[in-house]
DNA sequence: CAGGATCCACGTCGATACTG
DNA sequence: CAGTATCGACGTGGATCCTG
């Protein structure tokens, strides 16, 4: 979790990427974003991400402010992840992730 | 370095950030953008990033396309690393990042 | 159901020494 | 100057078992 930007040399794109990069991240807030939002759910859609792995990215991602973790107190219990404001705003660049990456990586078959 | 899209669930943003995430890709990426080109100037502006690591870094980067290295048959030895199109193609994408990092990571003292 | 706790295998990375 | 080679410490993360 990031606590503050100076970690990262003062470059504010590498504590971005902090944020909300890694391996499971950038889809576990993709899969939220589109109502996928209970931890089993969630490992279902992911199933090379361990529980450990999971439980730790979701705490990250909360403590980061992207995400609310609301608990119900239920039998069985129940918990649903939703995307904070500060998550919404992550989706432009979401986008335009996605298609540099679409651009620039799928149609290159050619290369190397 | 990155060959198949498909690596990463395909997804595409996933994808992305592993071209140019990481803890020293994208200082190496600004810094070779504002011609800090040379690999003991690189060094000399990432103390903390040992040669091994700068050379691996410098290799991913090359590999997928981001950057060029240019030998100078010359004693001493002389290598130039400039940014590939595809790798200026980033810029946009690192200004959205660090204008969200600013906003976010940067003003806020009062969060924990 | 949604985790927490523990153990340990594995890969990553820094330090050091060496080279064209 | 711009690397490569090797070794070993360290952290990350999977597997497994346990809990409210």
């Amino acid at each position: 979790m990031v606590k503050d930007i100076q970690e990262y040399g003062g470059c504010p794109v590498s504590a971005t990427l902090k944020v909300f990069g890694g391996k499971w991240k950038p889809l576990i807030l993709y899969f939220i974003s589109v109502d996928v939002n209970r931890f089993g759910q969630l490992q279902r859609m992911m199933p090379g991400c361990s529980k450990r792995m999971l439980t730790n990215q979701l705490r990250e991602l909360e403590g980061d402010g992207l995400i609310d973790r609301e608990v119900f107190a239920e039998v069985p219990p129940k918990v649903i992840y939703t995307l904070t404001s500060k998550g919404e705003s992550l989706r432009p660049i979401f986008r335009e992730l996605s298609n540099w990456g679409k651009m620039n990586l799928l149609h290159q078959s050619d290369k190397n």
